[in-house]
RNA sequence: UGGGGCGUGGUCCAAUCGGUAGGACACCUCACUGUUAAUGAGGAUGGUGUUGGUUCGAGUCCAACCGCCCCAGCCA
């Protein structure tokens, strides 16, 4: 199979050869036999497992990312989204390869072969001694890639996302994400959820309805895009007991801030017979998990970053927990003007995560400042039995959650207290009719954890493609 | 939505008091056998967000609009 895509990838390579020569006049450039029976004998690595085949010959596509010149040398540096490794090449010693690379433009798709040396003159400690090139497509010198080795400014890369990605600090950023996916779905299966996806079309609001995405579903009908899985996780705990769900949500919030985005995902476990601390508990291992399994498994990107790792490292459960009450308290003793029955805002959680090098849980909210479906706590009933936790370093919010309302009567009063329409919710209503028990969960925002994990200022840099507020492309 | 800031070649930035719109990168050519966003020399392309106003003269001053950035509210 491999050997059948590979035979098929040098006819097109021909092809495309001899077109573009006919049309820009160029002389054919003489094949090399030889150079391509040993690229189909060498092995095609990754650019990250290069180091250990120091000594053998290895073949590696992908991207041509720079190329330096010195004479009768060539430097070029490529990459496959695993890494970077530099070739060397010289007009001497590999005449074919040499004129193959002259010239040839960043970002031109490239197969080379050669043989690999450790070299502490070069980036990364080893590099390729080239023996032939294929170059599979070149890009055009009328229109040069756009995105350069030099600074850019955020609205000139938001618009080349589609190409911003291929750099090597935000590929190391969308691996971390994946490493934070990867650790988070470990942990939440291993502590015996089971995954139940919630619908992404909802037919209303479970946070407010300012900030729904309305669709036209079939037939006129109307419908929401999703602001969380809350509800629909609700239903599956009481029919598997424990679960999560991992997937993306919709908030048509009109704020431009660095933590925020319009579409983002959430991972949103739920627990049957579970209170306030079960959920505490839960997500501090959780956070915990990904930390741990992001410092383990993508160090190397971690530093392409230049992250400070040994702050990671700290991060371990258990947590510092707060009240809301003593953290207003504690805000009002460092001269923040906070009241009981205020929501923190950005300055006030910066300025209580500063106390603390881990993230701070924060807990039993007032009632009115928490969506309708928080319960509340007998001992004091303004409270709701809610928490939110804190990332350090300013990263803001990264979890909230808590214990459900139960009761179907308190319930029912809460809807239409926050004018939501009843009729949509009486599937919602059936779990407090048919054997309602007491539950709880919470939604971790994946993006804003893996932006304080990379240490970006912005949250957009860690999603593939963010959707902002005035942003949809690319 | 409110407050603040910014719009100049493909990109990143200059332009003094209102007086000839410039250079760096990118692209091309040449030189260079160890470059590190290579360097040096040369070449071609290409620009003041839009509309109106003030003025002998506007990138610069004024107004409106458009776009972007940051902060706040809200949230994950």
């Amino acid at each position: 199979m491999k050997f059948a895509w590979r035979s098929t990838g040098w006819k097109l390579l021909r092809i495309r050869t001899a077109k573009r020569t006919r049309t820009r006049g160029e002389a054919l450039p003489p094949l090399n036999e030889m150079s391509q029976e040993a690229q189909m004998k060498a092995p095609a690595i990754a650019i990250e497992h290069a180091s250990p085949h120091a000594g053998q010959v290895v073949t590696i596509r992908g991207w041509l990312y720079n190329l330096r010149e010195s004479g009768k040398l060539l430097f070029p540096i490529f990459r496959d989204g695993t890494g970077v490794l530099q070739g060397v090449v010289s007009l001497k010693e590999q005449p074919q390869a040499f004129e193959a690379l002259k010239g040839l433009t960043q970002e031109s798709s490239v197969i080379v072969t050669g043989k690999i040396q450790t070299e502490p003159r070069a980036p990364g400690g080893c590099e390729m001694h080239i023996h032939a090139v294929e170059v599979v497509q070149k890009v055009p010198e009328s229109s040069p890639y756009p995105i350069q080795l030099k600074e850019h400014g955020v609205d000139f890369l938001l618009d080349q996302r589609h190409l911003w990605i291929r750099t090597p600090r935000q590929a190391a950023i969308l691996r971390i994400r994946a490493e934070a996916i990867r650790a988070a779905r470990n942990f939440m299966d291993a502590q015996g959820y089971t995954l139940t996806d919630a619908p992404i079309f909802t037919p209303a609001a479970c946070e407010g309805t300012t900030t729904l995405f309305e669709v036209n579903y079939i037939d006129d009908q109307k419908a929401y895009l999703t602001q969380s899985g809350q509800l629909y996780v609700e239903a599956t705990a009481a029919a598997l007991g424990k679960v999560y769900t991992f997937g993306p949500t919709f908030r048509a919030e009109k704020s431009k801030t660095r933590r925020h985005l319009t579409e983002f995902w959430m991972l949103e476990p739920e627990a049957a017979f579970a209170h306030l601390a079960d959920m505490m508990d839960l997500g501090e291992g959780l956070v915990s998990a990904i930390v741990e399994g992001v410092v383990k498994n993508r160090a190397r990107e971690l530093q392409t970053l230049g992250r400070d790792i040994s702050k990671l490292e700290k991060i371990a459960a258990p947590f510092p927990r707060i009240t809301y009450d003593d953290a207003v308290k504690v805000l009002q003793g460092a001269g923040n003007p906070a009241k009981w029955g205020d929501d923190f805002g950005g300055d006030e959680e910066t300025l209580i995560s500063k106390e603390f090098d881990k993230p701070v849980i924060i807990h039993r909210y007032p009632s009115a400042m928490k969506a309708f479906y928080m319960a509340t706590d007998p001992e004091w009933p303004e409270l709701s039995l809610s928490f939110d936790m804190i990332a350090p370093e300013g990263f803001g919010e990264i979890i909230g959650g808590g214990e459900r309302q139960s009761d179907y009567e308190t319930l029912v009063r809460r809807i239409r207290e926050s004018n939501l329409p009843e009729e949509a919710f009486q599937w919602y209503l059936d779990l407090r009719r048919y054997g309602s028990a007491p539950h709880a969960g919470f939604g971790l925002g994946l993006e804003r954890t893996v932006a304080w994990i990379c240490g970006t200022e912005h949250i957009r840099e860690v999603i593939p493609f963010p959707r902002m507020l005035y942003r949809v492309y690319p």
